[in-house]
DNA sequence: TTTATTTACTGGCATATGCCACTATATAAT
DNA sequence: ATTATATAGTGGCATATGCCAGTAAATAAA
């Protein structure tokens, strides 16, 4: 019987993606382990460190993550002294992102095992087709395919 | 230059992947508003049915997720009155996940809400390209692809 | 300049998801 | 039958992520 034999993933693009990013980041999870950081946070310090000093808006923005979300999710990388908010000098509403040395130092700690995660995933996936796929998720992450979905 | 111009998901595939569900998950779950439920709640009363009276355990696999992580999920399910866990007759250890009738309505309610958010994502994204795409996230989110990736 | 509006961030509450320790069962090994 | 081991769930704790209300500050409007 169908009904039993397809998944919501089979259907829903959404689950599908979902489901996906849930297997994903636990084998990039296992493997980033022994640094101490969760894939998750690894690419908050990444971003971090190639967005320069972005204020928290323009790095929610960049990440596609809700604003205080992002606050959130920085609290337990500030409370380990990885990252720090400094506040702006010219608008007094900005905090700046910034990795400390230790955030710096951490993130190419990190950097190793991320590397080999990555190989891990491309040696499975293949390297055209990871490359392929990154951009058909970055296409849906553009503020261009929101834009299209709603008026759609 | 290339440190600003580049973001993670531009050479992470997992932070792709996060950074995709969170758009498409938001755009959705927009969708799905009226029905009260979010895409990942729908997601599951859509699994739930799909699967008859599976486990708990069985469900979990299934979705990819982790087993304590399902039964806190389904936890405002619950308690909502859209679904119920019953206890296998014969392995006591064992309960098995059911809609109620409620539950079963609701999700034909939102079912038309999903099929217009859909509608909208295979509009701008391609419904054969939507279509590949599962296929994609859905051989990641495969058990022998978990396999691959930790031997690899 | 005084007021209205927009913008950036914070704090509280809720769901999504995972780990670990613990309990209850069931199954295999002796 | 008794013991060892594997399996299914639960509860507590932690991170990931989002909404909403509230605050502060900048900007536009009157």
């Amino acid at each position: 019987m169908t009904k039993e034999d397809i998944g919501v993933w089979d259907v829903c693009t959404n689950s599908a993606l979902r489901r996906a990013s849930r297997q994903l980041s636990q084998l990039y999870d296992d493997v980033l382990a022994p640094s101490g950081l969760k894939i998750t946070q690894f690419t908050l310090l990444s971003q971090i460190w190639r967005s320069g000093d972005a204020s928290l808006k323009t790095l929610a923005d960049l990440m596609v993550m809700d604003l205080s979300a992002l606050g959130h999710t920085l609290k337990p990388l500030i409370r380990d002294g990885y990252v720090e908010l400094v506040p702006d000098r010219s608008d007094r509403r900005v905090k700046r992102v910034q990795l400390t040395k230790l955030g710096v130092q951490k993130q190419e700690d990190a950097l190793a095992l991320w590397t080999e995660a990555q190989a891990r995933f491309e040696k499975s996936y293949g390297k055209a087709q990871s490359k392929a796929l990154r951009k058909d998720l970055n296409l849906i992450a553009a503020s261009s395919f929101a834009d299209a979905f709603r008026s759609g």
